[in-house]
DNA sequence: AATGTGCATGTAAGTGCTTACATTTTCGTA
DNA sequence: TACGAAAATGTAAGCACTTACATGCACATT
């Protein structure tokens, strides 16, 4: 069944089908009928391949993401597919793990599938090694190249980022508030969103004459025993905190776990905030109060962003929408 | 740059330079590295739209899920991209949500974006009214049908499952052994999987003659307070258990916060086993007693037999791995 | 009535590859 | 040295579309 076939039982030429197909020039309103009841009624659709020769395009995305098992990238992976299909457009997913070689091969492999576009989700596809991050901008000078909570300044490149920094700040001031003085930040990451989120902290901590406490854990984003051996290894150590910024709900749930094994109560003897309000948050008791960055409304505002790009529309570079602090029982 | 490019460059006809990229029949040794050397220091990539309009096909596989957000889903849909990459194929990720015709307008697309085999995940698949499957055998007629935990009998489909309903009965067997009997039985799907698990927590009452208590919880997978309180209104409404076998972490992680609600402790109020052995299992103090059904040796077992499909081999047609019982703090 | 304008439609030339078939080259054998 | 088979290579016809350009036609203008 092709553009041949209908044309055929239409009585028209293959130029008028292609034509209604893409609704680009004009067509009388009485032959697009016609040839619209014979593509129904054959249940036509154009073959993807030749359209994609014609068009050098196939009205796809590539998703890339360094591990989609991670409860947060899940969901964003889940927001775009959701919101990339609304638009007419398919996903197609990588998952390049965490090395600089492997994200540049993945997104060779995306380019060379003429995806239309590309969406990096999560700050840990910006290195600290420049060099490292070379492939971005080299992907951009073909496709516009979306950042989640990572950011870059180059043309043809476009970021949308929750603003961690202030949010941290917020938190910290909120449970230095609530009486804490000895605030641990834990955190397991120096990517970009990393970074902001311990400035905050270092922001808020200095802002009240307070002692910043940091520690870093590195290590599966699944395994919480090990971050709570961290937490424990910590306190064996003598190191004695009331209170647990983290950077992500796992590392405070670890927290709580930590604070159950240990047979402090929560949030009196410790404080606990996490960040991304995810499942996590709720899960465990008490629950945990959690800074919220907004998922949903990030994607939603990349995928227009992309949107009004692949339309030809100028469109903010760079667009930062703030979090929320969710309270719940792990503070005062 | 394209074919034409190399082959004058080469000195060839572009018929060998496209034999030297298929490898198919033969090219001497000599013309053959000429080849390959142009090729490599143009950086040159075959046009994945002309070769497809060739071949129909893009070494391409889709993958369809309800959610990608569940946390089984996403690490299943982790190691299938890993897989497929592996042996290069790339996957295309559809999420289909939880409705029958949106499930068929899933695959319509998919098998229109060419894909040469479809991974359908998730036992929730396949619907109660056989008229709401029919669109999984329809696919077949056209491109192999990967079911995992899901299995129905048809000509090009193949189903990798987990012994869910043997993992069930040995795992309330373990709990009816460490002298709990009143055992309630939490789920939340009447699916493939979800059936034949309570088949198994059936079997096990049965036979040591225990009254089966089972409740259901419908609505979101990770609204675990929803749970809790579900199971807090079983135990107002005067239905007493000291045991609670799960059909996944989430349903367990829930009924320990119960327990931390009403104050009991585990294991000795209260005995609890998940299914999955996810991160859940080892978030929570104590530590959740959980199914493992070995996700990633189903998934590989998967790919291998779409690999072997795909290459034109026989196939086993049903799969059945078994999961283990892994023992931690919810259970004596 | 002749001409011009613009809309509707058709023709045919790409688009970059694969591959059946045709042709040339190579090489062992008589 | 000549011949034939087999191996290597080339030619050209698809594959199913898009679209620039050409054509045709109706209608308005003079």
């Amino acid at each position: 069944m092709t553009i041949y076939d209908i044309s055929e039982k239409a009585g028209v030429s293959i130029a008028t089908v292609s034509r209604v197909l893409n609704g680009s020039s004009s067509v009388s309103d009485s032959t697009r009928q016609k040839v619209l009841d014979v593509i129904e009624s054959c249940g036509y659709t154009p073959n993807v391949f030749a359209r994609g020769l014609g068009l050098n395009t196939m009205k796809t995305i590539g998703i890339m993401c360094a591990d989609s098992s991670d409860l947060y990238l899940a969901k964003a992976i889940y927001y775009m597919e959701q919101k990339l299909r609304a638009n007419g457009y398919n996903s197609i997913l990588s998952c390049s793990g965490y090395e600089p070689e492997a994200k540049a091969e993945s997104m060779n492999l995306l380019i060379n599938q003429k995806v239309d576009g590309v969406i990096l989700l999560g700050s840990n596809f910006i290195h600290e090694n420049e060099e490292d991050n070379r492939y971005i901008p080299d992907a951009a000078r073909q496709i516009p190249v979306m950042l989640l909570n990572a950011a870059m300044d180059a043309p043809n490149i476009y970021s949308v980022v929750s603003d961690d920094k202030t949010s941290v700040y917020e938190a910290t001031e909120y449970m230095i508030a609530s009486g804490v003085k000895d605030i641990l930040y834990f955190y397991n990451s120096d990517s970009y969103s990393g970074k902001r989120k311990l400035s905050g902290y270092l922001a808020a901590m200095d802002k009240h004459g307070l002692k910043p406490l940091t520690e870093f854990y590195k290590g599966s984003h699944e395994d919480i025993p090990a971050m709570t051996d961290r937490l424990k290894a910590l306190c064996a150590n003598g190191t004695s905190f009331h209170g647990v910024i983290a950077a992500n709900d796992s590392l405070a749930l670890a927290a709580v776990k930590y604070a159950g094994e240990l047979n402090m109560s929560l949030p009196d003897d410790l404080a606990v905030i996490g960040f991304n309000n995810s499942m996590l948050a709720t899960c465990c008791q008490p629950e945990l109060t959690s800074i919220d960055n907004k998922l949903e409304p990030l994607c939603q505002h990349l995928i227009d962003t992309l949107m009004g790009v692949l339309a030809g529309k100028d469109m903010p570079r760079k667009t930062v929408l703030s979090g929320e602090l969710v309270t719940r029982g792990t503070t005062h």
